[in-house]
DNA sequence: TTTATTGTATCGTAATGCGTTATAAATATA
DNA sequence: TATATTTATAACGCATTACGATACAATAAA
């Protein structure tokens, strides 16, 4: 129908449709009926119809018997399970995060490169019950590369096409005022990085959050994700955040990248 | 093309087909060549290159630049993660399950009703290097309920009618000489699993696992999952099993239900 | 090099999935 | 209770979409 010269005659327009509808119903915390989902999607209300009719049947979606409200079904259930287990980083990690939270008393994350995206994979929350400014980020949030710790831990350790691939196709957007939204900038900023071994962010991708990161590497050596420490911004000054928590990120990771086989003094 | 007298008019193929190669992708440990698909799938190749150009497309596939297999995407890794980031349940009992299983040195699950399925939504390994037997399960398996302490345990607690339905969709099937297979004796099985508050399965899954289960509840008193403790048969006699650990398990069970909000004496 | 294997593009066809419309059920309003 | 309104299901006719087959290109193996 709509001009979707995105492509040619090998995109099937049903499958990105019914997948775009799981997703929908995954990612949404409440149920969602037929007509909402119809809305939401806008599509027609026979085409969600055969889709969500086509992803029950397989197990994809499931229906609540009552209120005919749409949730995840348990074959997705089942393949999102699979999916997070096979991810060993994860399961490596996540003692020495927990360990570095309980010992400074503050969120600790994990964000992954995966493909072109880089996603916070793993959170260590402290519940400090009502602070007041809490930082509250979901596992699976997509992080923006230029304006996160996270990002530019990575991205420092990355080949420069890569970084222009992710660049490309994540964009250089102007988050807060402290984003560093210019190429130039950034590229300064990443040499800096990968001076001093980790990544700072004050307020550039939420006013508000001050972070600090470092790079955790595989066992080839290669840069797969960045550990991250989390504090509210007012809590402490840009100084004394970062000699506080420098080494401790680095080592926190370089724990982490040891864990996962990478052997730091194999060459160089 | 195939006569799928499954369904009407409302079933759209590619959707189904484009889902189950995704999941397949997925699933599985290692990457997965084009045609490496299309025999899994028995489906023509075309099509496979279609369904895959299209997912690929939607980010729920990512392609090795070098070698063209396929594996997960991000996307499917930003839905995966969110999905089970939703699973409170599993957040609020990991702790438990974690502190049962550093005090008793054996591996403890969690096993969820989702829809008619039983799925393995959580595991702490016990990781003895070398053990002659190793329990060997990962998050995201179907349980078979009817098979399992974690499946008696739910299924006991469960209205008559979603017993059946959950039954009949799954079926009794024999899988070792101590299987219950037949529903009569499920169902005394059930009473006494009801009577004393947890069940056991001997070998009746797979031989060699010894396991004891016990319900837990959410907030509204309906029982959601169980947990189980596991363990080697040849380890310890069923007997002493039984009596070692059977106080541990309910009570474990029950904290984990207390977590969620269920009140034990609210009423009856 | 040749040969096998795997991935990509093309093409004519009809079956598939499309949006619309009609019916039924459920929920809200009076 | 009756009426209006929203929501879900089913039917249908048409054009597009996805189909399988085939031919071509690229890569890997020998």
């Amino acid at each position: 129908m709509k001009p979707k010269e995105v492509n040619q005659r090998q995109f099937v327009q049903s499958l990105a449709r019914g997948c775009n509808v799981l997703a929908k119903v995954c990612k949404s915390e409440t149920q969602l009926s037929l007509s909402e989902l119809a809305k939401k999607s806008d599509l027609s209300i026979g085409a969600i119809q055969r889709l969500t009719y086509t992803l029950e049947n397989i197990g994809l979606l499931e229906r609540d018997p009552r209120t005919k409200r749409f949730r995840t079904g348990p074959r997705m259930i089942s393949l999102a399970l699979a999916i997070v287990h096979n991810m060993e980083l994860t399961k490596v990690a996540h003692p020495f995060m927990q360990a570095l939270s309980d010992e400074i008393g503050e969120v600790v994350g994990l964000g992954a490169m995966e493909g072109d995206s880089i996603i916070l994979v793993d959170i260590i929350n402290t519940q400090q019950p009502k602070q007041l400014l809490n930082i509250n980020r979901n596992t699976g949030a997509i992080i923006p590369p230029h304006a996160t710790s996270t990002g530019k831990a990575i991205l420092a350790f990355l080949p420069e096409s890569r970084v222009e691939a992710i660049l490309s196709s994540q964009g250089l957007a102007k988050l807060t005022d402290n984003t560093i939204a210019s190429a130039k900038a950034l590229k300064r900023e990443l040499d800096l990085v990968r001076e001093r071994g980790f990544a700072t962010a004050f307020d550039e991708n939420v006013y508000g959050m001050t972070t600090i990161g470092a790079p955790v590497r595989d066992s080839s050596g290669d840069v797969i994700a960045a550990m991250t420490i989390m504090i509210p911004s007012m809590k402490i000054s840009k100084k004394k955040f970062v000699s506080a928590f420098r080494k401790k990120v680095v080592k926190t990771a370089d724990k982490i990248s040891a864990a996962m086989g990478y052997l730091k003094d194999a060459d160089k």
